[in-house]
DNA sequence: CACAAAAATATGTCTAGACATATGAAGTGT
DNA sequence: ACACTTCATATGTCTAGACATATTTTTGTG
């Protein structure tokens, strides 16, 4: 028969995006691995195709999915959002120059009442805290200063932070449901002149970034740009 | 029968959404106007109504059109971009503050080649150049020193831009196919300063923004926040 | 082995039909 | 006038089937 419907309070399509995006979040499907093709899924979901094709659609233009004819659907690998979280090696290598990276700092810390706040974390709960300078061809490019939360990154502790680049082995490991964006700008205090290779009082593009996933906050972070770096985007038609 | 499809080079429901979304940006179809219902326009374009729905739900996506069961189709009145154009008497309203703003400037310009690299139109065109202050309850909330072509904004010269706010008339006025943004930091220098009573030197987060149509270049305008401003967004999931 | 042709397969898209649901409009009673 | 009910209607969503298309895999050939 056609056109059977239950009244289900969530669309169906809805809800098969839901168990799709769960098991992404909680790595029963990781990156880069073959998910199930639509009919395998259609039959486990008792759900036409197109349903199935509906839901994966959706989370393909969210960024969790990978989609490519004959080749199948696989968790992506980056994570597309609309402000993308830039992975900034690729950002300073797009722009020709060859990438570096030093952290600052990198300590086990209780975090101050602002940065609780921002989380929704207790005052005083133990955090990693990490600053990190980013370079271009040797010359400061960024300047990030993260609170991590390990409690919401699994494996976390297997990682060399102090090797390893933060920004980017979270977004290549740590899917997020929720991000909180932030421009603000900021007249350079001595630490940010002295790190960014800035004068003391020059205006510095700040950049308040907050992500979540079903655990907790995972990361806050405070990266201030070059002075005269632009941040771009395109707008959607509208 | 079921499932006849040409091999034509264009999807259906993009060719369908296309033609919409041609209608509203040439004003055949007017902000507010309901539109044909999908059975009609599935009769029009000779496809199934699920292919029209498709359709204008990408369109209501992009912010084109608004839909209500059994209220209709309409053309949407507020356009919901990604980072969307607010109208600055919203913003300050909804932050509880009485708006006003304040026309500074409004000439006629030949335009200076920055500006028409930005927009690709020939250096010296006359375009019409204006700044305004925007306040929020007597405080300098934002600057904005814009350029506005006339040629891709029909109506515009029964507007008074003098009284009406110009923000708000382009955002209610002129759909838009394409906008840039760029967010970046400036240090105010003495003009900035003494409009947005910020001290000289201060960092200000500024916010510049071209939009266009098919007619071409709708306008550029560049946006000073008052210090300590914060533009935010919240990031689709990924 | 190199390379081209053919087969296989997963996603992309469309169609026709059906039921679900919100809500505007009209009618009804008080 | 006002509240309440009923009805009509446009969109929301799903199903099953079919064909389209991009790629990968396999097979055939020099």
């Amino acid at each position: 028969m056609t056109g059977k419907r239950s009244g289900s309070a969530v669309a169906k399509a809805q809800a098969i995006a839901a168990e799709v995006r769960r098991r992404i979040v909680e790595r029963q499907w990781r990156h880069g691995d073959r998910i199930p093709d639509e009919a395998d899924l259609a039959i486990e979901f008792d759900a036409a195709r197109a349903t199935v094709n509906k839901a994966l659609q959706m989370l393909a233009d969210e960024g969790f999915l990978d989609r490519r004819r004959r080749a199948g659907t696989r968790v992506a690998i980056h994570h597309k959002a609309v402000f993308a979280i830039p992975v900034v090696r690729e950002q300073v290598e797009q722009a020709g120059m060859a990438y570096s990276h030093r952290v600052v700092a990198y300590r086990q810390s209780p975090i101050p009442a602002e940065i609780a706040a921002r989380l929704a974390l207790p005052e005083g709960e133990v955090l990693v805290h990490m600053r990190a300078v980013h370079y271009g061809d040797g010359r400061p490019f960024q300047i990030e200063d993260r609170w991590l939360n390990p409690q919401a990154v699994p494996g976390l502790e297997k990682v060399d932070l102090g090797r390893f680049n933060a920004n980017e082995w979270l977004v290549l490991n740590t899917p997020y449901l929720h991000a909180d964006l932030a421009f603000s700008a900021e007249n350079a205090d001595r630490r940010d002149a002295r790190l960014l290779g800035a004068r003391h009082g020059e205006a510095l593009l700040v950049l308040h970034r907050t992500t979540w996933n079903d655990l907790g906050p995972i990361t806050t972070v405070r990266v201030a740009f070059h002075p005269g770096h632009f941040v771009s985007t395109e707008g959607r038609s509208g």
